[in-house]
DNA sequence: ATACTTAGTTTGTCTAGTAAACTAACTAAG
DNA sequence: CTTAGTTAGTTTACTAGACAAACTAAGTAT
């Protein structure tokens, strides 16, 4: 039980400040940040004098004088290391090498066929062999892996389930580590998602927020107070088995009305194939495709989701009262064609006091919220701590 | 911005750490502390002379030997200052005086027929004023007041809505200042019972807890990480305006399917008239009473009630995942009657992983829960920061 | 040229935590 | 009833890290 705190700790505390401080304003004196954090100029010199001999900060010389001697001005060293994010996806995977600040280098989609968790671990380190041959010189290298995994994980880096990839229980860290030992992070893909846009995308000046993952199913990450909540098992967010229809249609987990069987991508197609869709099997793109056009049919079909959306959303808003929503995920992608009966149902079916502040956003980063979010993770763990580094 | 640290935070931390350790582990030696929290013997010796200075603790004298040196026992002193914690409900206000370790010294009932924001606030300080002349002699005095309200209370301590009262915009503390300066503290009704029961009563232990206020409508409070998530403008927790059917009966808000018009105590009365009760206006204690003796409509009111109030708390038990539930106010103290039902729901229809871990429970201070966890906060800011007390 | 400003470093001081030695007070074994 | 060993708590000397103030550096404005 170490909880309590002596001197290292402060300087600790004060170190990462310095360091955020310099990672968000940048670039910035020595004196912007004493000035800004309210620490002593001194101080702040020696923090940053050994942030620069770990590399993590550099000087980029002189800035405009504003009456006085020319300030130094610091810049976060992104390319300090680097860092893989791989998301796991129903039909392919999507990897990605990214720096420090989360600018993506380079980017790998694998096509999956085989779900099994051998077949899946092998082309992750495959995937991870070839982005590695694509790293840039730099002191750190690697500084770890993160994967996002469209199932259940446990506080233990185990997957418990995956029901659209038929896992139960893998212990995909392990199997890695054998490989890439030491800084690997298992998450859930919507809460990865989650982290994902509240560090690079819609969610930045955000510190409670709801990342909504639209796609087969419906998944959540829930932000509080700028961190993730996880809850007791760190099963939370499984927003999509929300009863929002009691006597609605079965679900594969074997309830009636869950959200996710009336605003999924998959309560689309299902709902598709009731109206006898052009006398073919539904798809998604062909829907959206002929809702662009103004098909009718289509048109509909995706004003029935936008509201189902909305009804689901408007109980989140009244439960969690978040600044903000974002959605995300394959659906995210034709947000402008429900976008309007979602939010008309947001507004008919929220208290009106939460409402008021609750803004309902799009994915900044598209498809790879999720990629980036994961690799965000031993980023985080890195400059929290720069030690544990990769291989 | 003052976030950065020195010393004096350190020192504020570990000191804070050092009295919370006794107040839950007492009687225990300055050994038991440092060889419990890691700090050394002699930085927890100079913590505790201060704290003995400042009255928050006592010795009371020499303990049982281990072998050597007989221990210096120590306890909290709880009675180095009081606090007052007020309920305002629907039909009366209940007031309590308690020590700092939320044991009730006197206890008071108001009944309120007129609920005009002025008369309430009149029989506030009738009530304080009562209190304050049962105060026994103790070093700090009355060191705070707290106010739990069946509304919505935001960020600076208004009152923003309360329509069970008819209040609009009260600035309940502001008026209460002139009178007894300092440390008053207003919030949410189902927010304080949280605060109460996870401090005093059935969440003790719990880290991630909901706390389910089953009055006249229903309100929650949520703990996340042993902290109460307010939401972004204290709004949170509003789930009785979820919806569980989308299209069910009408609720007051103006949607449809609420949970609140399902499963809450007008909800039993609304369904009650339904049946035609006995020919006459249903209440809630002849319902109750009914179905003790086992009369067949009440009963299965009951259940029907119990299993609409499942279906609500499954969906809080997938989203939030929460380690338990705490259900309290009034309706609460008859649960033994829809508990099965109740428990039954939740089984079927959270997701498996998820009920695993998570209790249900009812409140372990019955109907006091609100008044104490009202008073509870300027005893946690007294605590804190043992400057602020009133008059 | 001179006065004033702003940036950043150096120096000495102060606070609070730690280790180690010490005092106090006990138990148990011979 | 010594004596050795153990546990509780205090005292002392030391250290880390933040701070204020003085100082150097390098600019602007008049």
């Amino acid at each position: 039980m170490k909880i309590t705190g002596d001197q290292q700790l402060i300087k600790k505390m004060n170190k990462s400040i310095v360091l955020d401080t310099i990672r968000q304003r940048q670039p910035l004196s020595r004196a912007d940040i004493s000035a800004g954090i309210g620490l002593n100029k001194a101080t702040v010199s020696s923090l940053v004098s050994e942030l620069i001999d770990s590399n993590l900060v550099t000087e980029i010389g002189p800035g405009e004088s504003s009456g006085g001697r020319k300030p130094t001005l610091l810049l976060f060293n992104k390319h300090a290391g680097f860092a893989i994010g791989i998301d796991i996806r129903v039909s392919d995977l999507l990897a990605i090498l990214v720096d420090l600040e989360g600018n993506v280098l380079h980017e790998k989609n694998v096509p999956l066929t085989d779900f099994s968790p051998e077949t899946v671990l092998e082309q992750i380190r495959k995937t991870i062999s070839l982005l590695k041959r694509k790293l840039p010189e730099s002191p750190y290298g690697i500084v770890g892996v993160g994967i996002g995994v469209p199932g259940l994980v446990n506080e233990k880096n185990r997957v418990v389930s995956a029901p659209n990839l038929g896992w139960d229980n893998v212990d995909l860290a392990g199997a890695l580590d054998a490989d890439f030992s030491g800084n690997i992070h298992i998450d859930n893909e919507a809460n990865a998602g989650a982290i994902g846009e509240k560090l690079y995308g819609a969610g930045r000046d955000s510190l409670n927020l709801i990342y909504l993952s639209l796609g087969v199913g419906i998944g959540s990450g829930i932000i509080v107070g700028g961190e993730l909540y996880r809850g007791t098992s760190n099963f939370s967010g499984e927003v999509g088995h929300m009863t929002i229809a009691e006597n609605g249609p079965l679900c594969r987990c074997g309830n009636r009305g869950c959200w996710e069987t009336l605003a999924s991508e998959k309560a689309l197609l299902d709902r598709a194939a009731t109206v006898e869709w052009k006398g073919e099997a539904p798809d998604l793109e062909g829907i959206l495709k002929a809702a662009k056009q103004g098909d009718h049919t289509a048109v509909s079909l995706l004003n029935e989701i936008g509201s189902q959306l909305g009804v689901g959303l408007a109980n989140l808003v009244n439960i969690l009262n978040p600044e903000l929503i974002v959605i995300g995920n394959r659906l995210s992608l034709a947000g402008e064609l429900f976008e309007d009966a979602m939010l008309r149902t947001i507004e008919n079916r929220s208290l009106s006091y939460h409402r008021k502040k609750t803004h309902v956003d799009f994915a900044k980063l598209g498809i790879r919220s999720t990629a980036l979010g994961a690799a965000s993770m031993p980023i985080t763990a890195f400059l929290t701590d720069p030690d544990v580094t990769i291989e």
